[in-house]
DNA sequence: ATTTATAATCCAATCGATTGTATTATGAAT
DNA sequence: ATTCATAATACAATCGATTGGATTATAAAT
């Protein structure tokens, strides 16, 4: 119980002036001489003084507190959201609260309320793949907190999101796959709930259409996308009775769990199937072969995400207009989908 | 500003009682009678009424918040251990602040002092690999703030701390190239003021001592075990002059940086060098070949160590003594260091 | 009915910082 | 020296919940 606790009290004691001077000499407030804040500094550096935060807080009735709830933090565009979050957070003087849904509606919705209870200035949010409906976030709209989705954002009005272009990702990542000579492409999506998976799907029907290939409703293969859908997907396009020669799956785990299976069926990756991902996940540069995959701004989107949420929460609930702010994506290109007469040519 | 501000005094307003009275009955006093309790939940509910931890945590001068430190929340062992510090926090009622050092002291420092800022009642840390000296815990210490080392630990008196084996991982890990047939095995440690390196070293050494196997000590190679590291480690050690038939990396992100370059150098894994790494990153599973490493409960670790702080902080200054659990770890043997003349002999 | 013991509730201070208003100090102008 | 404007500081209420002590209500005992 010996913890430091000097108090703006005891400096105003033992300098014999009152507390509030000492409060607005720490706030650098312009009501109080250079000589008297000198002289406080000074004071409160020699008794180790911290701020109170809880009483801070408390007077002014905000936390300095934003919540993140995201899937896992354990991907690798989360892990570094995250800590474009955190560095931006720290920065402005905000603490942060790390969640995770597990994929789990329920969860999320638990986590809702206990950020809530905790009254966090803002939150940011990649929803899980069960979030269907959107009745646990209503609790945000009404107390006026403000809230950024960013990568897995939901399709509900007045909303303010940092995001990739999933869409122009999907048109690269399956035009790459063409380019490479692909005419039978299977395309592993995820739950349709989620916009970014219906993007990256517009934009592989997108690719087909300008390609003039024809597009085959069986070649779409949905799945929450974890390694063992990937090798799933892999065993039911097999059974297709089209020759399969190329994969853009929504996601890196999935795309390595298929080629995980169908190399040990023998197939030949590229040569046979070519094969990109999504979200450029660690793994996916060591794997063998290395896998083409569309690599996300994890980081930039973290900051920006922050940086948009703070800046709404200054505003105050005034005019807080949604804004939507779209990142540009990047394919790199690796052995999972570069066939032998394309390095030919060089 | 509309947020919903029910406070005690708004229900003790309309119920004509005193505030007090509600407090205790929101928090079970017995001072309050039944019926009472009932009135005051229900119209609590009416009103949504949420207590402001602020004002509580104020008067009580506890956050109920924990501190966690760890290098990075990419790495498996930690974001498993900070799954298992959450389940455990939130079901005790404490939030979490996760917090990365990034390998750095500096950070490392920095983060101390924004918990402190923020006063939380314990911390929960696994050390970077440039921590080597303590001061930036002694402010902790000062406080009486209880903190509890998992994994990554120092070796300061009257800690507590939540560990695995490592030595005996270190053995096992040892002893198994060695009954694969490894004569000359390199083993790939890290700085070695972290204890947990010490101690893999130390396994390694008494196993090759309890098999009779000379010891070299230019098959001990430190670095700080990035991919890039294991690169550099797999160059030095095809220039020394054994041939070496097997490697024990501390973790799997330099073993698995060396096995990408042998294998570049056509250097067969097994067959030639038997590789066993460190941590079952999940990548190891994946990669080809699939990496022999050793598994860490890290959910396990979070969980316990969360246990254990939050008991301490429960106990108070009076009488904190320091434990330390230590949890078994788990050899996985993969493809990289099953030699065939072991699956044939099956 | 009155006393007494106990249960139920109320009062008021407190946690530490903030902030609008009131008061005093300072110095310039007359 | 006195007045006045302004700068500097002090006072006191406030944020919302908690808690020891005081008071009142209730019921049992005489």
């Amino acid at each position: 119980m010996e913890n430091n606790k000097i108090t703006i009290h005891d400096i105003a004691r033992i300098l014999k002036i009152d507390s509030s001077t000492v409060s607005r000499a720490l706030n650098d407030s312009d009501r109080v001489t250079q000589k008297t804040k000198d002289k406080i500094l000074a004071k409160a550096q020699e008794l180790g003084y911290q701020r109170n935060h809880l009483a801070s807080n408390l007077r002014k009735s905000k936390t300095y507190t934003l919540g993140v709830i995201v899937p896992r933090i354990s991907r690798h565009l989360f892990s570094s959201a995250i800590a474009g979050v955190e560095e931006t957070a720290y920065k402005m003087g905000y603490n942060v609260i790390i969640c995770q849904s597990l994929e789990q509606l329920e969860r999320e919705r638990n986590i809702v309320g206990t950020l809530l209870a905790n009254r966090v200035d803002g939150v940011l949010l990649s929803v899980s793949m069960e979030t269907i409906n959107y009745d646990h976030l209503q609790g945000l709209k009404q107390r006026n907190i403000p809230f950024v989705f960013f990568d897995r954002h939901c399709n509900i009005s007045d909303n303010s999101n940092v995001l990739i272009d999933d869409y122009q990702a999907g048109f690269d990542a399956t035009e790459h796959l063409i380019g490479q000579g692909c005419k039978h492409i299977v395309h592993f999506s995820g739950p349709q709930n989620l916009e970014i998976y219906k993007n990256r799907l517009k934009g592989y029907l997108s690719a087909l259409q300008i390609y003039d290939i024809e597009f085959r409703k069986d070649l779409i293969i949905e799945s929450r996308l974890m390694e063992i859908d990937g090798v799933e997907n892999a065993k039911l396009l097999l059974e297709l009775p089209y020759k399969i020669d190329g994969i853009f799956s929504a996601n890196d785990i999935a795309a390595i769990g298929a080629m995980q299976y169908l190399k040990q069926q023998g197939i030949r990756i590229p040569e046979d199937i070519a094969v990109v991902g999504f979200s450029n996940e660690p793994i996916s540069a060591l794997i063998e072969p290395s896998l083409t995959t569309i690599d996300q701004p994890g980081f930039k989107i973290g900051k920006t995400a922050t940086t948009l949420l703070i800046s709404q929460i200054h505003e105050g609930a005034t005019k807080m207009k949604s804004e939507t702010i779209i990142l540009k994506p990047n394919l790199i290109e690796r052995k999972s989908s570069l066939r032998k007469f394309e390095s030919g040519n060089y």
